[in-house]
DNA sequence: GGTTGACCTGGAGTGCACTCCAGCTCCTAC
DNA sequence: GTAGGAGCTGGAGTGCACTCCAGGTCAACC
């Protein structure tokens, strides 16, 4: 199968330019033209697509995302080093998981728990550790 | 307690030159001064502070924490609608850990099975289906 | 054969959230 | 009394990740 450019974009959920952009800087490798020299991506091309937007969505900048795709042009010999970096961004992502879910407790906390007005906007670091502990506990 | 301005920014995590921009921006009261024209910080700015990179955290854009700092400023009547902001990020920022979560997982899925080069850079859709599947298991 | 619509290129513009700078004023310590 | 350091202001600059635009090509349909 090939996909136009508005096919790649529908099913990568990336918008026009910026499949383009993406090119441009290197993200993507410049897939084939069709006879009138518009762009005709293929399944692989969407598969490493699809990767990059969950990357993205992940937070991995586009430095990084750039740095792993020059690593894997250059073939199974830098299998190593991507794994190494799946392994660190996977990292990231845990702790950002973590981070997020305890800015949720406190959240939670204040829309549970705190109806008075002056104390509402005003938790200070010694309610957010009770609240954490309320919330392991 | 008051705080100079170094020490509101170490107490809150923020930079020196962020306190001042958020000040310019409207997103925090312009705070007290001392003698020679400081800023001196109580711990109600500081307070609303930590809220603040609470909220900034969890991605909050400053548009909407702007939003809510003039609610806040309007007094308790406004405290219905702030309650129902506090919601409705509240469910972002659940939307945004499940979204963590699930490209985690496959990132899980490629770390720990995927050994064939071909295939660990093109994972398509339905191998992904299948990694939510097991995951979900 | 003319119009429409998708796509092309190189380059400029945007929005967000800071971050840095020059040139100044204070206060403190020597 | 002067040197150093923290802080002040208004404004300019930065990095990121797009997003938009003008002016053009190409294929298909009426």
């Amino acid at each position: 199968m090939t996909y136009s450019i508005a096919q790649a974009a529908e099913r990568s959920g990336l918008s026009i330019d910026t499949l383009r952009y993406y090119e441009r800087i290197g993200l993507v490798d410049p897939p084939a033209r069709d006879s009138g020299g518009r762009r005709s991506y293929s399944d692989d091309d969407l598969g490493w697509l699809t990767f990059l937007t969950r990357m993205r969505t992940t937070g991995m900048p586009i430095r990084m995302m750039r740095e792993y795709a020059q690593l894997r042009r250059r073939g199974a010999a830098t299998a190593g080093r991507r794994r190494q970096m799946l392994f660190e961004h996977r990292a990231s992502v845990r702790e950002r998981i973590a981070e997020l879910q305890s800015c949720l407790d406190v959240l939670e906390y204040k829309i549970a728990h705190v109806r008075h007005e002056a104390l509402n906007d005003r938790m200070e670091v010694q309610d957010l550790h009770r609240v954490a502990v309320a919330a392991a506990a």
